[in-house]
RNA sequence: GCCUGGGUGGCGGAACUGGUAGACGCAAGGGACUUAAAAUCCCUCGGAGAUAAUCUCUGUACGAGUUCAAUUCUCGUCCCAGGUACCA
């Protein structure tokens, strides 16, 4: 037999078996529970890396605990398919996008199926599939007629280089992720959906998702962002208009010297119109909308604008006060105009300072005494109202809603919420995605493609531009359309096709019923399957695409198409794994594998030799070339070992540096389990298991043999369903491997022996999540039939958890003296009795008086002796 | 700036609601087996200082506090990572 486990051989043989039983084919079953695993489908990019095996590592070890646990597991696989970089790629080799994708779906198949992973490969789905996308355009449809998608003019990100609109993630610091070009805003007609009208719903469920983690839904409240407060109108002097702003601090009304509108309100053209002013506002409108508004360039810029001319009315003082156009407010939050309250804002301080513009305290903390003309900054927090008429010596805070029904009786305000998050912009200028199915028509306006014309299908022919912009406006015959609706032969369909985070909003349900013909998703399949019980993926999706299935649900459970609106019930967010990058001077950055020491132990190119820099250590990725490639891993050790290692590494939801040092502890745990069955088989076959109670072994050995293996069960059992710490679990089984070693086989009684069968029968079953190959090789050499995926998950006797000696920790004020050992059943007073007893206690507390003794009994006994 | 996390040996990481700090593993050193190597097995391994086994002091980023007892709780400081950013 062999001394060691030869994965080349083992595991192709189980992956044919499964295959061939067809194991991990899943059935809609009534009686059964379900429980719908999924880990997030990766984009097709050609290779699987480290990220995606230690993220489908996780998930399939769930998944194969939950199957043996009795549960009717579904666990579903697919591809995000539509996306950038197929185009980009497709460009760079001369090939088509479907080519290059279908190409890379097919060879990661093939990397996850070497991997063991245990999916239900019927249930396999694209998203560049018309059977996938036509339901997708069929929702469009339906929510443009339902008027929660609707098309407006608006900013975009616009990469001059690659001819496109960019996703918000896309755009790095203000550049380009793929070819570093500086983004621009460019105005454009876009379809929206409209998020934000789940806005304070999307809020209030972030605190009623217990299986989330906090950090997520804290990103998630943060990025909806509600702010309470009030909106107040400004009447402007000499005309019968108001100029409406939103504030969150009512309180300080009084205190508003001066106004500022965004540069693109639309009353800043208006209002300076024919004033001394209005060469002046325009010059700054067209420089501010010349300038970088992003983050970066932002902070470069100092706050400045430009006297419209105009004046409004302070509704609180009725005094006239000045309108300025300022770069630091944006149009698209609140209303676009603030009231300047330079006292208690440090932006507008820092601008009435500049601008020479009077300064009025109005909020007070006890034991200060501001002046507008000396203050050095705002005082943002509170305090006591002062300045302000009749409202003197009220507490700022109570002063926000009493100030807000005064202005709301003379018809000046009112309360209201404002949100952050923005319609969620879906338009995109790319070839390789969903085509939005509308039709523009001369006559008619935008007109919904008809049901029955569905899908509209991609060209497929199309070639792609070299610069880059989509080919779908230069093709005649995907444009020309008839008016479904006046029938006029000169409409044209819509060219945008749909941001890719679309199809990863609901991809989920079709899982459920993937050949669906009918509709979106079997709605029987949907109510048995759905929501998702466990979803994992990386933290990087926190926001965007976690936040898009969230609406998602939410919209069609409004369409009254599911009854629940919360896609994921538990989620975890594992690690992103990282490795330092490695750059050469003349060919940018490198692969690991491109880089080699030379004779002086430095590190150089392989290409060019010159030196290579070490960069700083980040999440892997194939721009930044520092991946790894699991293949000589798998190739080396195996899928098992693969897997094994990348658990014991960390727990899942920890960032994890790669480092490749450890994996040879994870191949020598395995083969010693190798061989410790191996022995048993051959030393004691035909012993049955022990399954007694702990306290009908006869010798001791055995005894703490059989509790350890109990308490194994226990422990890994507890760390798998509860808190997926599979490191522990892991460190766990290879404390009763080592115990096991530490047995001779050869000279023990029969009824350790039976003990002995115990606990390799269950490390088996333990293990068979992780290194399922492996167990079930090691499982039919013990003689077993079937898989062991057929095995219920061992049980642990409750009665043999406790050993029947207990250590006993004395300390002496709290620091560790002595260790003693006695019977678990030894009351309080006996402990107390031993421990001051104790020959080393004794040389501390001996001529001493005692001023208290502690004894506490919980998972440790514990005696403090206080002198 | 604000919001989250986090800081434990040479390294990855343990320590569940405060109760033996460093489980498990890697690396390192020593030993056994072997003609030799690999593989395997055994021992040592936070720091400092004494010793015949062993013992004492010290130690979880830093400084305070609460407690019989703090890696764990509270306050303050520093550093790192992620998110977000002129949000009124």
């Amino acid at each position: 037999m062999e001394e060691r486990y030869q994965p080349q051989s083992v595991e192709p043989k189980w992956q044919k078996y499964w295959r061939e039983n067809r194991s991990f084919k899943v059935k809609q079953e009534a009686s059964k529970e379900k429980y719908y695993l999924l880990e997030m489908f990766p984009y097709p990019s050609g290779k699987i890396h480290i990220g995606h095996v230690r993220n489908y590592t996780i998930g399939d070890v769930v998944v194969r605990y939950k199957r043996m646990k009795g549960f009717n597991v579904i666990h579903p696989m697919g591809w995000d398919a539509f996306g950038m970089p197929a185009e980009n790629a497709a460009i760079d080799n001369n090939t088509h996008p479907a080519a290059w994708t279908y190409e890379n779906i097919s060879s990661m198949r093939e990397q996850l199926k070497k991997m063991g992973f245990s999916y239900d490969w019927d249930r396999e789905i694209a998203t560049c599939h018309p059977e996938y996308y036509k339901w997708e355009q069929w929702l469009f449809l339906k929510m443009l007629e339902k008027k929660m998608a609707y098309r407006k003019e608006s900013y975009v990100n616009w990469c001059e280089k690659c001819q496109t609109v960019l996703a918000n993630e896309q755009v790095e610091q203000d550049r380009c992720w793929r070819c570093s070009q500086t983004v621009h805003q460019k105005k454009l007609w876009q379809w929206f959906f409209k998020i934000t009208d789940f806005a304070e719903d999307l809020l209030v469920y972030c605190d009623k998702l217990p299986g989330w983690p906090d950090k997520v839904t804290t990103m998630q409240k943060n990025w909806i962002g509600k702010s309470v407060g009030s909106e107040l109108k400004f009447k402007i002097h000499g005309k019968d208009e108001d100029i409406v702003v939103f504030t969150t601090r009512p309180d300080t009304v009084f205190g508003a010297t001066f106004m500022c509108l965004a540069p693109e309100h639309p009353l800043v053209e208006s209002l300076s119109k024919g004033s001394d002013q209005e060469e002046l506002v325009l010059r700054f409108v067209k420089k501010i909308s010349s300038q970088e508004r992003s983050a970066e360039g932002l902070e470069k810029y100092e706050k400045e604008g430009v006297f419209t001319g105009a004046f409004c009315i302070n509704p609180a003082t009725s005094e006239k006060i000045p309108v300025y156009t300022a770069n630091f407010v944006l149009m698209e939050y609140g209303t676009g105009a603030i009231m300047s309250v330079p006292a208690g804002d440090q932006r507008d301080f820092d601008f009435a300072r500049k601008y020479n513009l009077e300064i009025i305290p109005v909020v007070q903390p006890e034991g200060e005494e501001f002046d507008g003309r000396t203050m050095e900054e705002a005082y943002t927090g509170e305090g006591k109202i002062i300045n302000s008429g009749e409202f003197n010596g009220l507490d700022s805070k109570d002063a926000m809603d009493i100030m807000t029904d005064w202005l709301e009786k003379k018809g000046r305000g009112k309360k209201t919420i404002s949100f952050r998050l923005r319609d969620w912009g879906i338009s995109r200028q790319r070839y390789w995605g969903t085509p939005i199915p509308v039709i523009h028509c001369p006559d008619c306006g935008v007109v919904p493609v008809p049901q029955a014309d569905l899908p509209i299908k991609l060209p497929e022919e199309a070639n792609l531009l070299e610069k880059g912009g989509s080919p779908l406006p230069t093709l005649d015959y995907f444009i020309k359309a008839t008016c479904p609706q006046c029938k006029r032969e000169d409409a044209k369909r819509d060219t945008d096709t749909m941001d890719t985070f679309v199809e990863s909003s609901w991809y989920y349900l079709r899982y459920c019923s993937p050949r669906y013909e009918k509709g979106m998703f079997d709605p029987d399949a949907v109510k048995y399957w759905a929501p998702v019980d466990q979803y994992i993926g990386g933290v990087e999706h926190a926001v965007l695409h976690l936040l898009y299935s969230r609406y998602f649900m939410r919209v069609l459970n409004s369409l009254g198409m599911i009854d629940f609106k919360e896609p994921f019930t538990r989620l975890l967010t594992q690690g992103m794994v990282c490795k330092e990058t490695m750059t050469c001077p003349e060919h940018g950055y490198l692969f690991p594998e491109q880089a080699r020491k030379n004779e002086q132990g430095r590190l150089e190119c392989t290409i060019c030799n010159r030196d290579v820099e070490v960069g700083r250590v980040i999440k892997m990725s194939k721009s930044k070339k520092n991946v790894v490639d699991p293949n000589e891993l798998l190739e080396q050790y195996g899928a098992d070992v693969t897997r094994l290692f990348c658990l014991f590494a960390a727990p899942p939801e920890r960032d994890l540096e790669w480092n490749e040092d450890g994996v040879e502890g994870s191949n020598r745990f395995v083969n010693r389990v190798w061989r410790l069955t191996i022995d048993c088989i051959e030393k004691m076959n035909g012993v049955k298991p022990y399954r007694g109670a702990a306290s009908d072994l006869l010798s001791s050995q055995a005894k703490d043999l059989y509790i350890k293996a109990n308490q194994t069960i226990k422990k890994v059992s507890d760390d798998i369903d509860q808190s997926f710490h599979f490191n522990t679990a892991i460190s766990a089984v290879m404390e009763l491997v080592n115990n096991l070693y530490a047995v001779d086989l050869d000279s023990i009684a029969d009824e350790q022996k039976k003990v002995i069968v115990f606990c390799i029968e269950n490390i088996i079953l333990l293990l068979s999540p992780i290194t399922p190959h492996f167990c079930e090789e090691l499982f039919l050499r013990m003689g077993k039939k079937g898989s062991v995926l057929e095995q219920p998950w061992p049980l642990y006797r409750d009665d043999s958890l406790k050993t029947d000696e207990i250590i006993i920790v004395v300390q002496v004020n709290g620091k560790l003296r002595a260790k003693l050992t006695m019977g678990a059943d030894s009351d309080e007073t006996l402990i107390e009795e031993a421990a001051l007893a104790d020959e080393k206690i004794q040389k501390y507390i001996k001529d001493k008086t005692l001023k208290k003794v502690i004894v506490i009994r919980k998972k440790q006994t514990l005696v403090n002796i206080v002198i």
